[in-house]
DNA sequence: GTTTACTGCTTCGAATTCAAATGGTGCGTT
DNA sequence: AACGCACCATTTGAATTCGAAGCAGTAAAC
């Protein structure tokens, strides 16, 4: 017989339709204000803040990529436009020839700067008025250790297929 | 001076990143998974999911597309290919002639049934492994209150534009 | 040192998405 | 009853997305 029949609870159940769901929203809201605010998509922010973040101020493409959850083919042709915008600049990796290392510049600083309040006021009105600041400790606490477990389960086609495929 | 600065502690931006992350991961692992099960989007998953739960298996189109956060047009296009694929029926609502009832077919509910216990294991293994009964159960509680609040926040756009625009 | 396998990025084509514009239908007002 | 306004769904066109294929550069094996 098959392994134990996967079954979900219904509080299982609730709190995964209540994660896509509330994401879904959020998302929705933090696109829209990006758009107006500094005519960028979700990702082109993820992008900005990400190297806005790095010491350096740069990232490999991949790293990148993989940083932000997306496919390589399409961090690409984001990067392509935020190069065209004059967000970001692409170079030749120092030491590895083919790898590029992109790198925010001022004016995507600026930008970033510029979007940044609007942001942060959604996500706070949106998905943290409703928490309490310990409630927003417990949610962080929780996941903590499921970005962990996932970051470490190797998506499905990277697992080594074993036999019969 | 401008309403207090908006600002996110660093507790608040690592459970927004977080969130974020998380969401993006099991959406991709759960993608896959429905791809090689069934053939299916995660958003047509969605939409089958949805009607099935229906006790009359069927919902009108705009209360189908804002059940899933989904654009009126974009699933005027899925509900085309799932009425093409046979898993779905489009008809003239009964009381209101304007709008359209999606009813599942049985061939969607078998089709749903198929793909059902690969996508329960998939969020079984991935979100809630690292959880215990109690973290899933402090969890929902967490997010049904933000997903109420939202849901009753006007998505921005309908929000009546007072002055300056 | 050459061959072979692997990594990193880009190009290409197909599929999906959204916003804006279109065509009907219901509903309240005059 | 005709009008105006709001709502429902679709069509259309542009933009974005991904996977597969292609093209280097790098590392490993021999």
């Amino acid at each position: 017989m098959p392994d134990s029949p996967p079954s979900l609870d219904s509080v299982q159940l609730g709190a995964y339709f209540d994660l896509i769901e509330v994401t879904s929203l959020l998302r929705h809201a933090v696109e829209q204000q990006l758009r107006e605010a500094g005519d960028l998509s979700y990702v082109q922010f993820q992008l900005l803040a990400r190297l806005g973040d790095s010491p350096t101020g740069g990232h490999r493409m991949t790293d990148l990529a993989d940083g932000v959850v997306y496919s390589r083919s399409g961090l690409t042709y984001q990067a392509g436009l935020l190069e065209k915008a004059g967000l970001v600049v692409r170079a030749p990796s120092p030491d590895d020839e083919r790898s590029v290392t992109v790198t925010i510049t001022d004016a995507g600083r600026a930008l970033l700067a510029q979007v940044l309040p609007g942001h942060v006021e959604v996500v706070s009105s949106l998905l943290f008025a409703p928490l309490s600041r310990d409630d927003v400790t417990v949610l962080a606490r929780l996941l903590a250790p499921v970005r962990d477990h996932m970051r470490s389960t190797p998506p499905r086609s990277a697992a080594p297929r074993r036999r019969s495929d």
